[in-house]
DNA sequence: TTCCTAATTGTGAACGTTCACGAACCTAAG
DNA sequence: CTTAGGTTCGTGAACGTTCACAATTAGGAA
């Protein structure tokens, strides 16, 4: 078979005796065409296999129906879910993703914005690295539809899909405290981060509120990885009078923390009592861990709709905070049933496949 | 600020006093072109804030240096790593990702195709669905840049990175044998499928060499998911007459192992022993659970680089084979410093971080 | 000077689509 | 018969870039 170089509108309209334009409103499903001429010239295009050239498209009408998606890193489980949501919600809307990491490095992330904008995608999803975002306004325009999840970005004016991280680090410590510990630490990450601030207000606030005290040393500013937080979990939990509980900020940090205390030859549960962020397997250990189930699906699925509402122009950008689901011992049943599933997904139900 | 529509090369020819191909030949580091007027073009450019037409380049030099990726999900921790190297070894080559999810379904994977070659990728790396694949030479030129992932396409010839199933799944189960277990059950995907037939290849052999015998009762077609994995696996423990050990071949069937051990209150590694497939967590288990990892990165980073070598025309489709790497009971300080690092990564050491 | 070569710069066309408009045709009312 | 109005279809231009080649300039060599 030869190989036949890319099939064209005008290929289509010489071989069905009709103008290339008179094609492209058959193929686009335009009106202002007969009806016999659309079904005939649909079917030369299918015998051509004619395929709509996209780029050709979106250079005439300045669209191209892409969406930039920005994410330190899709291993973590966390932002692997916001992707899968995000894709689903914007190809149900007609729009493509481009992905790309950052790795929570600035000038990565910098670079990443750069060569989305180059593909001119119509918008961005940015989940910001810590540092300063002034950048964005020298190298967007200033209408330019952008949102930001996970963290608020603070410099420049634009969407954001957050969570309610104070009543959210509040409900996990309460785990703690209504177990009766009051001697409790906290891993979180780097305090210049409004989302560490946020956690530890909420986790300060659960424990006086619950007639325990906070104190400074067992608050840990643990980074953002899972060395990190281990290794700020092995010192605090290191030493003589250490904690009785642990609560820690970030899934990242929980993970962190469950290996620290394998490191010590402490027992979860037993020896420390943990409660943490979105661990995805936290029901498989015994004892099952309490954590707070961040809603990532509806973070994808509301920031995908909120950025493509700005696209489109039907919304203006605003922030908007969705609340997490604390999954601490609860009933098996409820458990079985739930636990695989998040909380509101009507467009997309997740059926977990394997390779 | 006035919104300033985008700055084409034309503007900055004008603003500079000098031709657009001069611009052009300025911004694109090109030859042929004085020292001085390239550095007072490039001055003009930075000044305007020009940013090339990504678009518009694609279309006239018929190259979208961007890479399709069909996936069945995200949230598979599978995939989700294959992602994150796809899109590392991407971009250090110069080209973008764009993600399309199929859900393992065989139209969707088709739709997917088609709107990835409607924006005019490069080239497409796909996870196939389970069924027939014919419709790629109907949808894609002949000689159409594609790689498969984790299962072959046989309907068509392309590049595909696979990992040697039999030998993997042989590993797994020789732990199972070396601890002294001759009744062992296993629960496979769909015998459709060449990576379940190879696994299930791998199980028997070991299982044979060991001194036991294959009962077909106790090998389950146990599909994809995790919720199918746990009922298969249920009804096979269920019963009295059950395996002392089994064999899981694949991580959704791990997890589906563990959940129903769980529903039947019995402990793996005391009332069944249990070996599987990429666990993430397998070792936060206690006792932990030897596993199968998979080389996901490597995956990833060789499809990718399969793949744009297939485009740039440097290399013949074919098939690559790698290992698989088995994680039991390794001694705890290798497992502590390696454990959540893969493999072998040059080019982009994970750094895990958090939300 | 004169001519040749090399370096530098400019011009026209093309990629495949969509937009804006105008031409041709038909129907029906005046 | 004429004209208004609608439907259907076609033409030219434009999006911003790169390719192919022509034009101009400079620097020496004869």
């Amino acid at each position: 078979m030869r190989r036949q170089e890319t099939v064209t509108l005008k290929d289509v309209a010489r071989a069905s005796e009709v103008s290339y334009q008179t094609v492209s409103r058959a193929v686009n499903g335009l009106p202002g065409i007969n009806a016999d001429t659309r079904d005939k010239v649909l079917e030369v295009a299918r015998a051509l296999g004619y395929r709509r050239n996209g780029i050709a498209g979106s250079l005439r009408t300045n669209r191209s129906r892409a969406i930039g998606l920005v994410l330190s890193d899709i291993e973590n489980a966390f932002f692997a879910e916001v992707v899968q949501a995000a894709e689903a919600e914007a190809r149900r809307r007609g729009y493509s993703v481009l992905l790309a990491t950052s790795n929570e490095e600035l000038a990565r992330e910098r670079e990443a914005v750069g060569t989305l904008m180059e593909r001119r995608v119509d918008g961005l999803i940015v989940a910001p690295s810590e540092g300063d975002h002034g950048y964005l306004d020298r190298e967007l325009p200033g209408d330019f539809p952008l949102v930001a999840i996970n963290r608020a970005i603070p410099e420049r004016s634009c969407g954001a899909v957050l969570i309610d991280n104070v009543e959210a680090a509040r409900q996990a410590t309460e785990v703690l405290v209504q177990r009766g510990h009051r001697r409790v630490g906290a891993l979180v990450g780097d305090l210049a981060l409004m989302t560490s601030r946020e956690r530890l207000e909420g986790f300060e606030q659960a424990l006086r509120a619950g007639g325990g005290s906070v104190r400074p040393d067992w608050v840990r500013q643990a980074g953002l990885r899972r060395d990190t937080g281990r290794r700020a979990a092995l010192e605090l939990l290191g030493q003589a009078d250490r904690p009785s509980a642990l609560f820690a900020s970030s899934n990242m940090l929980t993970e962190g923390a469950l290996l620290a205390m394998r490191d010590l030859g402490l027992k979860h549960g037993v020896d420390v009592e943990l409660a943490g962020f979105d661990l995805g397997f936290c029901e498989l250990l015994s004892p099952p861990v309490p954590v707070i189930k961040q809603p990532t699906y509806e973070i994808g699925q509301t920031a995908i709709g909120l950025l493509i509402d700005l696209i489109e122009g039907t919304r203006e950008p605003g922030e908007i905070r969705l609340s997490g689901r604390l999954v601490a011992e609860p009933d098996l049943a409820t458990l079985r049933s739930n636990l695989w599933s998040s909380a509101a997904r009507p467009q997309d139900p997740r059926t977990p496949r394997d390779p």
